[in-house]
DNA sequence: GCTGTGCATTGATGTATGATAAGTAATGAA
DNA sequence: TTCATTACTTATCATACATCAATGCACAGC
């Protein structure tokens, strides 16, 4: 499983065979079943998740009971909740799997000690984090302008190899809506054709 | 000016007067008038820009014309387009002044000799991102769970001292929903003693 | 094969917020 | 000061989406 991870950093970073088994002591593999919960809400748990194979959701339950997803993370994705991993403080949200998953779990020390071997690694990071910040904006974007039909059409255009991996509660929480809303806007996508 | 944004490196690295002078040539100094777009939507431009003083505003136009808001920036907070300034694909959004503001112009050259020059520099600007992510993912967490008034309560908790800067437009847009539903939640607020 | 359980759909009804328009207050220029 | 302009509020009506409740449907376990 390992492997596969030093494929994908193979990838965009030149490491050696040497160099990711001096960081492999950072790292560990979890085969994770569907259904785990990987870090609760309001708890402090530094780990990063690096997903192989599967599929996670983050998200939040507010204090009526409803769930709201934050994200999705499907194969090759980097998953932590910013507040306990990187600022020690109560995690914003929980992550779960959504299907059987194999993770590599990535200590804090990985990052420092991956920085100082390879230059590479830190540039790298900071554009992942880029990344995920110009992804959000154009979400939060859609969530101030776009109507629900228009949300759902830029997620299945988003994650075309998602939408039938989620269950349709969940898109509908990803997209800000209830689930019966979501069936009536796929129903009149139906009718148009989509 | 520059030095008001020295004094603000200083607050968080260690640098010297020698360093940020080499690093000098990299930093423009603009004094901009109330209402000046900075960045147009749909352009490329690499700028990054601090703020010394002032407020600036980050929004995008939708397609019926209606503008949304994507975030406020006032004294001491970086602005820039990921897309463009990253990415060098079109903006997301505009960025335009609300009050007479001092901005420092930075230049992508000046993010890569600062992280030869000072290796505080590089770490630092990654939590900054960190932090800016996290904002973020409670941002969508609230659009997606909160209703209008609980959004209008955390922003003026968020920013106390921005509500009376900012037309309330411009809040309503950042929370999305039209100024006379905040002038409706404004309302409901006041006669709670709020 | 049944039967239970969980998800998706459908329908009826409710509500927060939008759309439009008009009125009032604040600001700023001449 | 007056007039013009912009900002905010109020009112009425419209609507996207939520809520509640019922039904359908598929898959798992017996």
């Amino acid at each position: 499983m390992k492997n596969i991870f030093k494929e994908y950093l193979q990838k965009y970073i030149p490491i050696t065979d040497e160099q990711f088994d001096q960081l492999s002591s950072e790292l560990t593999i979890k085969h994770v079943k569907k259904n785990t919960i990987l870090i609760e809400q309001d708890t402090i748990d530094d780990s990063t998740f690096f997903v192989c194979n599967g599929l996670i959701r983050a998200y939040t339950i507010d204090h009526q009971g409803k769930e709201h997803a934050i994200f999705f993370a499907p194969e090759h994705w980097w998953v932590n909740d910013k507040n306990s991993f990187y600022f020690c403080e109560p995690s914003l949200f929980y992550v779960e799997t959504l299907e059987d998953t194999d993770l590599v779990q990535i200590s804090r020390k990985f990052y420092d000690k991956a920085a100082i071997l390879i230059p590479e690694f830190a540039p790298w990071q900071t554009k992942i984090l880029h990344n995920s910040i110009r992804f959000m904006q154009k979400r939060i974007n859609l969530l101030l302008a776009a109507q629900a039909e228009t949300r759902y059409l830029d997620f299945i255009k988003m994650y075309p190899n998602l939408v039938h991996r989620i269950p349709q509660t969940m898109i509908a929480s990803y997209l800000g809506i209830t689930p019966e809303s979501l069936s009536r806007v796929r129903k009149v996508l139906a009718t148009k054709g989509i």
